[in-house]
RNA sequence: GGGCGCUUAGCUCAGUUGGGAGAGCAUCGCCCUUACAAGGCGAGGGUCAGUGGUUCGAGCCCACUAGCGCCCA
């Protein structure tokens, strides 16, 4: 074996072998475990997070192969229909050609031509993580099988009416010209201002002071033009009068009532609001209230229209209304607009004033455009009764959150769910199966044909096909069922649904998970999953949120393979629109990591993953920690290598079972079974982070520190017997394999190098740690004497160090050893184990003390006094400022404890066993001080 | 405004019926000991955000306050 550990050597020569071997692959033995991939864009490539999310995914895959279940990872992506048509009309902007210079196939053409040169990133990439999915089952959302499914659900869910078309106010992106969902957009806090705008009341109106207008607040001064009535709260005694009177509404002179509405918050500014039904949610609410018009006045490119589209409620045109605008808006934009109108009113008088105001500034989060509420013809799914039974399954537990608290967001989000909007207008997607004829009747069918057929329509009546395209997140909330092989009836829908855990981040609680549970629900009458982990999102280590325009980014693979400066820097400022940021990124980046990136390997960075994955809903990704885990790496290596070089070639007992093994051999093994169960506990209840500290405590503190140490005196002493040694070997062989296969499923590539190796030496008949039984608990191999000489044994040989390092006697001189008022079972120990104590203690000599001592350090082990002869060793006065520090820590101790056995009401009160519990700690602590206040005096006559 | 969460060692974080305040990294000291210097051995370091309450006993339960963050309006 190399002296050191190098992941590069390893990991895609497995990786390769598991592939090739079909090792992903389904047992079709023991009870199904499925886990469904969150599907990334089909274009996109990994970040932080999903390698974090997959790293659980495979771990928990792994674990469940090992122990014996029918293991499925699903893997596969979505198409992500606004950010793939996005990069592909970004990539034509740099031809100088545009979407529309394409016919509608040219274009869908482009992106499928696209997909396919960058589509092999996100399966690289996870290969790279060691990722075990089941290749041959990889699903993509646009495929013929899955969009098949998405046709037959839409149709399903129109004939039952849950389906509908309608005319409604949506988040419009002005920039992609289609409606998003509320879900996409982000709300940005923003400074703005608050303007103040007369409106003169009509027919010579007056407000109770007397005044001939009202003054209404906007932040968004363009959507004047398309206002239908001023609103004022019921109560508020200042208009009560003017309720039922009209408003001229200046540039337009368009007479608006003034309506008395609950919605009015009568402190904010004047307690009169604009009513703009067509470009506000909330005004929108409260027209349809009072049925008020809803005057459109926006394009779908956001400019000012040459004539208000007014319609009714219902979606009908309105007749009644005035549609006019003036003149001098009609096609400006809205930023434009909202300049002139400012200028209009103030030149007209009627700019009462200009307040400074925070304010929320919707955004597309692909377009960062800002977000219009805008009329438009979209289709919906009510999804009141598919969410009734989803809300439901997680209330009676067939669903259940890990951490528990997410159902609250769940619930809150199910409660007041609205309509979903599922139309995009976009061309890369699932194009609706909707046709209508020249008088607008719609006909939803698998093809043009078939709608002909059922709705006895002949050749010569005209249709054309919806050109909207589904909502990317609708072909994924069939996901757990379209893959699986709905709407056919496969043995997969069978055994794979539901499925056993999904894992993902909180963002997506609505967009997916939910949507999940009620379409899955809907067509399979089952979950689509029994339990959901919500993992933490990765930020920076200082708790940013990682993303290109921080400039704060880390690639997955870089941290793997690493990567040098300059190719970072150059990385990370690429691409960047504001050169000044791109040069603070590239000098922050440059102080931060001035050696570029190590190559940590895979298996370090999945181990900082699942040691990283607590309850928190933050994760800080460390770089530190990929690098503790690197080395930790390293120290697996070398604990094999020692192991190796002490067994390879030697009879390890895979054969010739005649041995005998030590108290360190039963300690180590009762150990294990230890670890095992801890280990077992933490992963079941998707607590990695405590997982992997058993995992390092056990291999590290456990296995490299106590046991490989404890096990030289045994093979390189002439005092042991073959048996002896052959035991050893065997432990040693034996307890780093099991450790191997427990190390598995978080570090699947050094594991499995390792464990080839081993295999020779133990009986196993698998080619693969993959493939391998996780290992047992068996409760008959614990040892409580082992447990408790082990015991024994630290503290005496941990006392001696003590006094070593403290004292700064050289590790490597040779100290003698007094042991004083040792009982039977101390003087058992001093004999049977001498051999350990004073190899890993380094003794010159380990004795009884006779009745006079010599000046001594002193280290205590339980009753017993550990002694080392100061002569020609040690400063008496070190040793009694050591003394001293010891003394005092014990006398507050025992301070402590007796005021509190001291409280008459803890004695009485509190359950027995921590009385009792606490009287012993009392007296250890005062016995202990008595021997060390004695052991200080001494030394102090000696001194003096 | 409504909801959720966070505040523990210099840093990143554990702490699950309320009864010993912990880990990793960083720091300091001694050591290149024949698995490992990507290492070994040892050490120091905390009014658990603050106040009050419940309790024999609070990092943990309750109330309030302060600061930070996320989601929804």
């Amino acid at each position: 074996m190399d002296k050191s550990y190098t992941p590069q050597n390893i990991e895609t020569k497995w990786y390769e072998t598991w592939e090739k071997n079909n090792y992903f692959k389904a047992s079709g033995e023991g009870s199904p475990y499925c886990i469904l991939i969150p599907p990334p864009n089909v274009t996109g490539s990994l970040h932080m997070g999903h390698a974090f999310q997959h790293t659980i995914m495979d771990s928990l895959t792994r674990y469940h192969r090992m122990k014996g279940d029918d293991t499925l990872w699903q893997c596969g992506t979505d198409h992500a229909g606004i950010a793939t048509q996005m990069v592909v009309e970004r990539l034509l902007d740099a031809e100088g050609k545009k979407r529309t210079d394409f016919t509608r196939e040219q274009f869908v053409e482009k992106v499928w031509e696209w997909k396919e040169t960058s589509g092999g990133t996100i399966s690289q990439q996870m290969r790279r993580l060691g990722d075990s999915p089941d290749w041959d089952r990889e699903a993509f959302t646009m495929d013929e099988d899955l969009s098949n499914a998405v046709q037959e659900v839409f149709i399903q869910l129109f004939e039952e009416g849950i389906i509908y078309r309608g005319k409604r106010l949506v988040n419009w992106d002005p920039k992609f010209q289609s409606a998003i969902s509320d879900l996409e957009v982000e709300n940005h806090d923003e400074k703005g201002f608050l303007w103040h705008f007369r409106y003169p009341l009509a027919e010579g109106a007056k407000t109770s002071e007397g005044k001939d207008y009202l003054v209404v607040a906007t932040t968004r001064p363009e959507t004047m033009l398309g206002d239908s009535a001023v609103a004022v709260n019921p109560n508020d005694e200042r208009y009560k009068d003017l309720v039922g009177k009209f408003v001229m509404l200046p540039l337009v002179n368009r007479k608006i009532p003034v309506i008395a509405d609950d919605y009015v918050d009568m402190e904010f500014g004047t307690g009169c609001v604009k009513i703009t039904p067509a470009h506000d949610f909330n005004d929108y609410e409260v027209g349809k209230r009072h049925n008020l018009p809803l005057i459109n006045i926006m394009s779908p490119q956001a400019d000012i229209l040459a004539q208000a589209e007014v319609y009714e409620f219902g979606g009908k045109p309105r007749e009644d209304i005035d549609n006019s605008l003036p003149q001098n808006y009609a096609g400006l934009n809205r930023f434009d607009a909202r300049k002139q109108i400012v200028e209009e009113f103030k030149s007209n008088g009627l700019l009462e004033k200009i307040d400074d105001h925070a304010l929320k500034v919707p955004k597309g989060d692909r377009s960062n455009d800002v977000i219009e509420p805008l009329l438009t013809d979209q289709w919906y799914v009510a999804v009141e009764s598919l969410a009734k039974p989803a809300i439901e399954a997680v209330r009676n537990g067939d669903i259940k959150f890990v951490p528990e608290n997410w159902d609250k967001t769940y619930y809150h989000w199910m409660e007041n769910i609205q309509d979903w909007c599922i139309s995009r207008q976009l061309w890369w997607g699932h194009r609706i199966p909707a046709w209508y004829d020249e008088n607008g009747k719609v006909y939803v069918a698998r093809s043009e044909q078939e709608a002909r057929e059922a709705n006895g329509l002949s050749a010569d009546v005209v249709l054309r096909q919806d050109n909207d395209v589904l909502d990317t997140w609708f072909s994924s909330a069939l996901w757990p069922f379209a893959t699986m092989g709905w709407p056919n009836e496969t043995p997969e829908l069978e055994k794979f649904v539901p499925s056993s855990v999904l894992v993902t981040g909180f963002d997506i609680i609505f967009f997916w998970v939910a949507r999940m549970i009620m379409m899955t629900m809907k067509f399979t009458g089952k979950v689509p999953f029994k339990e959901i982990y919500i993992t933490g999102l990765i930020r920076d280590e200082h708790g940013d949120k990682m993303s290109k325009s921080k400039g704060n980014v880390l690639d997955p693979i870089d941290l793997i393979d690493g990567i040098d400066l300059d190719s970072l820097v150059t990385k990370r400022t690429s691409g960047m629109m504001n050169p000044k940021i791109a040069s603070q990124v590239e000098k922050r980046t440059r102080k931060q990591f001035a050696d570029g990136i190590e190559a940590y390997g895979t298996d370090a960075l999945r181990f900082t993953f699942c040691a990283l994955a607590s309850t928190s809903r933050d994760i800080n990704f460390d770089l530190g920690r990929v690098e503790g885990y690197r080395n930790y790496c390293n120290k697996l290596w070398n604990a094999a290598r020692y192991v190796m070089m002490n067994t390879e070639g030697e009879d390890c007992g895979k054969e010739n079972s005649n041995m005998e093994l030590s108290i360190a051999d039963e300690w180590i093994i009762s150990r294990l079974q230890k670890a095992i169960t801890e280990y077992e506990k933490h992963v079941n209840e998707y607590r990695f982070d405590l997982a992997t500290q058993t995992l390092y405590e056990f291999s590290r503190n456990d296995y490299c520190d106590w046991y490989l140490e404890l096990s030289k005196p045994i093979l390189y002493g002439d005092a042991y017997s073959d048996e002896q040694k052959r035991g050893t070997r065997h432990t040693l062989v034996n307890v780093l394999e099991n450790m191997m296969r427990m190390l598995h499923p978080m570090m699947p590539f050094i594991t499995e190098e390792i464990w080839q190796r081993l295999k020779p030496m133990v009986n196993t008949e698998t080619d693969s740690i993959m493939l391998a039984a996780f290992p047992k608990f068996d409760a008959s191999k614990v040892s409580d004497k082992a447990l408790t000489d082990l015991e024994w044994l630290k503290k005496l040989i941990v006392g001696v160090r003590n006094i070593r390092g403290e004292l700064n006697v050289s590790p490597g001189k040779p100290v003698n050893v007094l042991l004083k008022n040792a009982n039977d079972n101390d003087r058992r120990c001093m004999q049977e184990y001498r051999g350990f104590i004073s190899a890993l203690a380094k003794l010159e000599s380990l004795e009884e003390a006779s009745e006079s001592t010599p000046p001594s350090a002193t280290a205590l082990a339980g009753e017993m006094e550990v002694l080392v002869p100061l002569a020609g060793l040690i400063d008496v006065t070190a040793e009694v400022d050591r003394l001293n520090k010891e003394i005092e820590k014990l006398t507050k101790e025992t301070q402590r404890l007796s005021g509190k056995l001291n409280n008459a009401n803890f004695v009485e009160r509190a359950p027995d066993a921590v009385v009792a519990k606490e009287k012993e700690k009392l007296a250890d602590a005062e016995s202990a001080l008595k021997k060390l206040t004695e052991q200080k005096a001494e030394l102090e006559n000696i001194g003096s």
